[in-house]
DNA sequence: AAACCTGTGTAACCCTTGTTACTGTAAAAC
DNA sequence: GTTTTACAGTAACAAGGGTTACACAGGTTT
């Protein structure tokens, strides 16, 4: 673990956070599509990303789902973290959108190491930054752009984070991630081939523009 | 200003830093309507919220709005702070919703503070945690709502912030705010009127269910 | 091979929201 | 008092997106 630990956040922490967090940490896989954090679940860990992709989902009170934004290496999960420091339950659902490689840390350590490393409390205040950047740009996304430009915005998001011009998804799913329904999704997916901007196939979508 | 000081945030910081905050901290008056900060405008002060209310708006390259939520006393605005940590230009613009009195702390003491008071430090994370929050909420009202249910939303929380039923406010402000258009403000606040839960006078709107 | 299931294409229709245009009216400016 | 200006009401129409319904195509199961 050592080692994937230093080669993601070797640049940011100091060598003796390093240690601390090999030794309490856990190493833990998670497959594509599996399940991490339910929304209402307590919070007892907190993750760190080593290696993969993970999406953070909303619901609503309907059962309405909505894709907040994608987690990558190096990222921990502000949305936990704030649960963490507050003590308080879950707000999103968090999936493994590849296969996913995290070091989850006793939230015990938390308040220790944002009192005893400068490099920590940095990494936290990024960590929102970050998040609450990402936040306004959900925000403007479902503000401003209207289905079609939020489409291929999530195609090409969703290639990125995957890192393949190819990407395997049903309309149905893309049509949960966007809060939209199937049909929508079939129409708009048709429109943006016939403009060649991607490629159907059954089950997978080729975006040819990045 | 230590008074208010107290009253405001004595609950939360500890003497020293109160004695501190007093010292660099600059007391300012900002009438309602004023604007305080602008987008792309660079970060020097950060606000401590002692009286009054401020409305926080993002706005799009095209020019459209959208009102993301109001601050209160005690709050502070972490949009902000994360500018101030991370040296970054505003991504938002802030107004006085009601007269307001705030007092703008240095950025150089933040880092300071993070290191020497754990109240700070706490009350740092706290206000992230409630921003998200806020966020979150945002993202619920704009992607799950339909614009009546926001539009009476948005009344009651104007209503609340402002400390009366009565808010002064014209349909074409509430369609800048809600980034939609005066006449679509128009036709639901009548149907609202005939659904008793408002009353409509020119330049104002009672409502009658907080 | 037949039956079945899942994913996709498409038409027809409806509701919500956005747009344009015009009217009236209160308040402010002259 | 008359003229302007800002605000509000409303109709008519357009567009985006949600809904229902049905057809069909690949795979999978039996």
């Amino acid at each position: 673990m050592l080692q994937e630990l230093k080669e993601a956040y070797g640049f940011i922490f100091e060598d003796e956070l390093i240690e601390e967090i090999n030794s309490v940490g856990k190493l833990q896989f998670i497959g594509a599509g599996e399940k991490i954090i339910e929304i209402g679940d307590y919070v007892k860990m907190m993750p760190l990303l080593i290696e993969g992709a993970i999406k953070i989902m909303r619901e609503d009170k309907d059962g309405d789902e909505l894709l907040l934004y994608f987690l990558e290496r190096g990222d921990t999960c502000a949305m936990t973290l704030s649960c963490c420091l507050g003590q308080t339950k879950s707000e999103i659902r968090a999936i493994a959108e590849r296969d996913t490689k995290l070091i989850m840390l006793p939230i015990e350590k938390m308040e220790e190491w944002t009192t005893k490393y400068k490099s920590w409390r940095d990494f936290v205040f990024e960590s929102y930054h970050v998040r609450l950047s990402e936040m306004l740009d959900t925000i403007d996304t479902i503000a401003f752009m209207n289905m079609d430009q939020r489409l291929m915005k999530y195609l090409q998001d969703k290639a990125k984070i995957n890192q393949s011009e190819v990407i395997a998804v049903t309309h149905q799913q893309i049509a949960y991630d966007l809060h939209t329904s199937r049909v929508v999704i079939s129409r708009l997916l048709k429109k943006l081939e016939l403009d060649g901007k991607i490629k159907l196939q059954r089950n997978s979508i080729e975006v040819m523009e990045l």
